[in-house]
DNA sequence: CCCTTTTCACCTAGGTGGTAAGAT
DNA sequence: ATCTTACCACCTAGGTGAAAAGGG
């Protein structure tokens, strides 16, 4: 059975054309990628993992005047294609279904000498998030059965083009309003002169 | 082969008599329980787990005045029996024995009520902390080999009195400094008066 | 008197977006 | 022009000991 993707909120921003902050250290996504899962067995033993491809081979720019996306060419190289595995696994069934899982941990970068283990993406592209179960095979010969034993599902809801600041205005308020602690600093104290005097 | 104990931290503490804070909230250990692992089946799955037996019968109270533990009665009714299982468990041989396995989310109360699985202890009384590794036997009537897949480990050095408040001063003084970012408030605010209007 | 509980200022650790400066 | 980076104030979340108040 289809794990299920906790969506209302991912829909929200979906609306509005996600955005996902990369920075160099690595920044967490929001909204969060979450599923509920079905139907594993509970004694096995699985490894959840997700991976981000790109939607289309095309770079992106956003002109503020229209507030629309636009093409901006052809798609930057590939960045390398990590895989990010959830923490928790190797895991049994029982536990992965117990409830919500949740891969608040992952972490984006647009780095591409990231040493972090961090997923790296091109800011200005638009990425696919997709989620894998690999079932754990007991079976000496396991790597004959590696394609049955590998499950890919993709919730479409939670594409989001990747970019070092917000763009569209709506989605930074969105973001704002989904985590009510989110400080709204209005003015920096103004900072001393740069250096009159060297 | 038998685990190792980083012990220079507690064999610090131990010379003056370790004392150990119980809270009704719970309360971490310090030092922190930790052990190096050696010797596992890199492949097979282990549950770590820790438990807290009493050293004698007998109840103390600190004197101030000669700053020493007095045996100050019996013990009182023994607390319900708990065990904390390490969080990561259960996990491979290999896991465990790639770094410093550390017990440090494991608390301490003395609240015989206790919802939240911490161990329970009885102030003023003295306990010897177990380390305890299980096997996780794949086979079908592995309850035949409960005694040769559970392997218990004790080190002496990390005995301890359990406490509400520290009591011996050195020990406060250590633990201040083995900590250097703990801050050493010199005194409050004045309050302002109680109730003097109901 | 001896011990426990509550409260609270203060700390760590880490994530967040705005701003301004930097880069291309 | 357009995008990126560094910096920083500000937030959460949670642990800590001292002091003061409470209890037997």
């Amino acid at each position: 059975r289809t794990p299920a993707q906790p969506s209302v909120r991912w829909d929200e921003f979906n609306q509005l054309g996600t955005e996902m902050i990369v920075t160099k250290a690595g920044r967490r996504m929001f909204p969060t990628f979450q599923v509920k899962i079905f139907g594993m067995d509970p004694m096995a033993d699985y490894m959840l993992l997700m991976d981000f491809v790109p939607v289309d081979d095309k770079r992106y720019r956003y002109a503020f005047h229209s507030s629309s996306w636009l093409v901006a060419g052809k798609a930057d190289p590939a960045t390398p294609g990590r895989v990010h595995y959830h923490p928790d696994s190797p895991a049994k069934g029982a536990q992965w279904m117990k409830q919500i899982v949740s891969f608040d941990k992952l972490k984006l970068t647009n780095n591409l000498l990231d040493d972090n283990g961090h997923i790296i993406l091109n800011s200005m592209h638009r990425y696919q998030p997709r989620f894998h179960v690999v079932y754990v095979d007991p079976r000496k010969d396991s790597e004959k059965y590696a394609e049955e034993n590998f499950k890919t599902f993709v919730f479409e809801e939670t594409r989001f083009t990747a970019v070092t600041a917000y763009q569209n205005h709506r989605v930074r308020q969105q973001r704002i309003n989904s985590a009510p602690f989110i400080a709204v600093r209005r003015s920096r104290p103004a900072s001393p002169p740069r250096s009159s005097l060297r």
